[in-house]
DNA sequence: GCCAAGAGGTACGGTTCCGTACTGAAATAA
DNA sequence: TTATTTCAGTACGGAACCGTACCTCTTGGC
């Protein structure tokens, strides 16, 4: 075993892009996890403790106020890390972040991965061009927030998680998806049944499945893809591939 | 002159955060630029030319896609700086930026702008952290297109357009503050009159003053205050003060 | 001073979505 | 199995906002 800690077979993309050398830096503080849906990751105004690079799941970075208002602004998956305040050079967390579909991953406490941060140029190139991604991808949330329909951001919700999950089936109920799109849970199971109809989706209790994702993408229009694209060219961009 | 460019009157936050040494690196390169409303500052998808530091005036960051569906993710004034992309190592605009009411600065080129920032680990910890600000602005904006009526929404704007001015006259029209907000013109109108009528603001063709701001945070209520404050915390840890 | 262009006031039917609430069905615990 | 909880289906009045349109007032250019 040439490293510490072998990456050979781990799903995540950022992982994956790591050099040899800041892979070194990385690789032992590791540690394998498990997460179970609704598992808090980090908590509004508290530090954050770890960097979660998720080989499976989905991860739900909700914003809060004072009010209780809450939305989600991002989601991540195996293609990125948690704590992006953490990239910033910031160590407390403003959003509420947990798994929104229970997963496997690896993580890293706070300390090194900041210390490994400082020292590498180029694992600080690869966390910030990730970071940059998704921040891209909030941006086009405060897009189809304010401009898209409800089914339109529904399919575009579904698309995201699509891409980040390995089965077409999609465990959540209409209740989950309400909160992170901002609506009613009743809103929510129209437009499913409106999807159900049209034969873009399939539904069980508490699960959906992506029957036509085309259909789905002919949904959500252009509200769907933007991030993706630009994330993928910043990760072309990042050495080595 | 100690400085081969003094920054004694400048009003940048950011600007006046740099640090001696760094400013010798950044200084050299800097312009002095008197910008219009309107005046375009970054293009979606083409190479960003230079990062703007602001003395005044409004930056509107609008998140564009390719169905032509556009809203402001985003304001800029003399607290940050334009182009947050090159902070986080691309060169390319996401978004389309532009004076939403026109202002004085300086300006740096992107190439010396990040070759100063690969050089130094405190100008970057610092251009990060207003970046991350940002970012959080962008959650915020995110949050209130999906939840806030307008109303609150139009408040949380002008708060936020009065935060980055010096004076209570805030010269715009109708139909730029729909855009930014992503409603109806006629929208716009009529919450305006609400405001006037309430005694929040008055106005002129072309124009608004703002006449109350206390009443006009109690409309925008909790949708309007975590990015300022979480700002102040970030620029607060950055020093030198 | 006149005219074109821009800005703002107002209206109206229509759509989307909310708040609320009740019901039945399915999973889970006892 | 039974009891309990969770989830999904459905409904209804109402609020918010849209799309569209038209008209009037300023303002700036000629």
């Amino acid at each position: 075993m040439l490293e510490s800690h072998p990456r050979a077979g781990l799903r995540n993309r950022l992982i994956q892009k790591i050099s040899v050398d800041d892979w070194a830096l990385v690789a032992p503080h590791l540690e394998a996890v498990s997460l179970r849906e609704r598992q808090v990751v980090e908590v509004p105004n508290k530090p954050i403790t770890h960097a979660y690079f998720m080989d499976s799941g989905v991860v739900s970075v909700v914003a809060v106020d004072k009010e209780d208002h809450r939305i989600e602004v991002g989601v991540i998956g195996y293609e990125g890390v948690t704590g992006v305040p953490l990239i910033m050079g910031d160590t407390r967390a403003q959003h509420s972040t947990y798994m929104q579909i229970g997963g496997a991953g690896h993580r890293i406490p706070q300390e090194p991965f900041r210390d490994a941060l400082a020292k590498s140029e180029t694992l600080r190139a690869l966390m910030l061009k990730w970071a940059h991604g998704f921040m891209i991808q909030t941006a086009h949330t405060a897009l189809a927030n304010g401009r898209a329909k409800l089914e339109q951001r529904l399919a575009r919700w579904l698309l995201m998680a699509h891409d980040r999950l390995t089965t077409d089936a999609v465990p959540l109920t209409h209740e989950f998806l309400a909160v992170m799109l901002g609506v009613r849970r009743a809103g929510v199971t129209v437009a499913i049944h409106s999807f159900e109809r049209r034969g873009l989706v399939t539904t069980r209790r508490g699960q959906l499945t992506v029957a036509n994702r085309e259909g789905i993408e002919q949904v959500a229009g252009s509200f769907y893809g933007v991030p993706e694209a630009e994330l993928r060219r910043l990760m072309d961009e990042a050495r080595p591939a």
